[in-house]
DNA sequence: CACATAATGTAACATAACAAACATTATGTT
DNA sequence: AACATAATGTTTGTTATGTTACATTATGTG
C-alpha cells in the first residue's frame, strides 16, 4: 500500500528530524511534514514504541516502554542488581581520572551514573555507552571506532588496539557474561576478547562489574583471570 | 551550602532513576525523592539542560546540537530544502555500495533516506550518523572513531585516518557551511578537513550535500575545490 | 536568639495538550 | 465510474500541565 509506505517514509524523516533536535515540537514536526499535528500523532501511535508523544512534543523512544509486563519485570529485576553494581563503581571515579568503559547491557548504567560534574576522560568503544558520555559537559570522550557489530552496539578493528596503545588509563571498568572461580572470567563475543586485553593492560587498575547472575556463569570467549581484577563491583559486596 | 548539596544529590538520584526508567512520571520522581512535585520541577530547571520537564514527566538531556533558539529556527527552517538535497543524493546509492558520509546536520537526512533493503558498506566519522545507520539490517558499518568534537558530533584522530587508508569507497557524500565559486567549498570545523579530503581521496566518486543557502557562502576551514566534485546535490538543480 | 535568606510547599489560575467524534479527502477495486 | 475502505483533517470539550504568587519551613549569621 502507497498509504503506509507514505506514514513510514514520515517515521524515517521523523528519526532525521529527531536525531537533529529531540524534544521536537509536535507542531514543528506537522510543519515538517506537510502533515496536521493529529496525523504525526497517529504515526507516532504505530510506530511500534520507537517514539513517544509527551508534553506536545516527539521524543525518541527511551528505556520504559519494553512491551509486555512479564518481560518488563524481568528487565528491571536485572537493571536493579545491574544499577546497584555499578552505583558502586561510579562511586570509584574520581576527578581527572581517564576511564575505559566497556561494552554491554551492565556499563550503560555506569556510564550515565557517574556524577557529572567529575572532569573526566573517556574511553569506549560502543555506540550506546558513547551516546551516553557524549552528553556530559566535562568529559573528554574518545571513541573507538571500527567495524560495527550490532549484538552489542560495539566496534572492534586493529586501529582500534593501536589508539589503545597510545592513551594511559586509570580505570577500567570491564563487564562480563560470565564470572567463574576456575574458569576465568568470559564473554559472549569473541571480537570483544582483544578490546578488553589491551584496555586492561593500559590501564593501573581493572575493575570488574557485574550483577550477581554472572556469577559462577560461563560464556565461550574467555577474556581474564578473576585475579587480573583490583574489585569486583556487584550488587552483593 | 547543604541545601545546594542536597538539590545535587536529588539530580544525581534523578539520573540514576532515569537510567531505569523513562519517561518518568513526576508524580513518582516526586515521592522517590521525598519531595514535592514543584521542587522536582525546580531542580530539573536548575539542572542546566541534564533533564527536562515534559508533559508531567523527566526525561534525560536530548540531542540538540544547535543550542540557541535562533539556530534551532534556522536548522528547521532549512529542514525542507535538505531533506530534498539528500533525496538526490539517496538516489545516487546502488547496492553493494561503499559509502562516505559526512557529519553535520544534512547528512542524518541522506542517511535516514537511504532504501532500507540496499545491501551496503557504510563508513561515517559521527556519531548521529552512526546511530541512523547502526538500525539498518543489510548494512556493514564502520566509524572512524577518535576524539568526540561535540559541535558537530563528530570524531578526530590520525588513526582514523589511517583506518581510511586501508579503505576503498565508491561514493563520498561531503557536506559543507560554504560554497563559493572562486573560494572553494568550505565548513567551520577544522578537524573535519583532513578526513573529508582522505575520504575524497579514497573514494571514486565525490559528491557534494548542500542545501541552496549555502551558495556564494564562506567558511574559514577549506577543504576542496567545487571541481572535486562529480555532482552537487541541492535542493535547486 | 533574632534576623535575613534561601529552600521548599501549597494553592489557584490560564493555558495547552490529549482524545473522541465527525467531516473530508485520498486510494484501491469491481 | 462508483463504491468501499483507509488515511488524514477539523473541531470540540475535558483534563492536567506548567506557571505564578504567596505561605511556610529550614538554614546560616551577627
Amino acid at each position: 500500500m502507497s498509504r503506509t509506505s507514505l506514514k513510514s517514509e514520515r517515521l524515517e524523516k521523523l528519526a532525521v528530524m529527531l536525531a537533529v533536535q529531540s524534544p521536537l515540537k509536535l507542531e514543528v514536526a506537522a510543519a515538517e511534514l506537510g502533515v496536521s499535528e493529529m496525523t504525526v500523532r497517529r504515526d507516532v501511535l504505530d510506530s511500534g514504541g520507537r517514539f513517544t508523544c509527551l508534553g506536545g512534543h516527539v521524543i525518541g523512544a527511551q528505556n520504559d516502554i519494553a512491551g509486555d509486563y512479564v518481560l518488563e519485570q524481568e528487565i528491571d529485576h536485572h537493571a536493579a542488581a545491574k544499577a546497584k553494581a555499578c552505583a558502586r563503581a561510579a562511586n570509584l571515579v574520581e576527578d581527572d581520572d581517564t576511564i575505559f568503559i566497556d561494552c554491554g547491557t551492565t556499563t550503560p548504567h555506569l556510564a550515565a551514573m557517574i556524577p557529572q560534574d567529575l572532569r573526566l576522560t573517556a574511553v569506549c568503544y560502543s555506540l550506546n555507552i558513547a551516546d551516553i558520555l557524549s552528553r556530559r559537559q566535562n568529559t573528554r570522550l574518545i571513541l573507538l571506532g571500527g567495524l560495527f557489530h550490532p549484538e552489542a552496539a560495539s566496534f572492534s578493528g586493529d586501529v582500534a588496539l593501536q589508539e589503545l596503545q597510545r592513551l594511559s588509563i586509570n580505570k577500567a571498568f570491564i563487564s562480563a557474561g560470565g564470572v567463574d572461580e576456575q574458569r576465568g572470567v568470559t564473554c559472549s563475543h569473541f571480537h570483544e576478547v582483544p578490546v578488553k586485553q589491551a584496555a586492561m593492560a593500559r590501564s593501573v587498575q581493572s575493575h570488574l562489574v557485574v550483577d550477581s547472575s554472572k556469577f559462577d556463569k560461563v560464556r565461550p570467549a574467555f577474556f581474564a583471570q578473576t585475579d587480573a581484577f583490583v574489585s569486583i563491583c556487584s550488587d552483593r559486596g
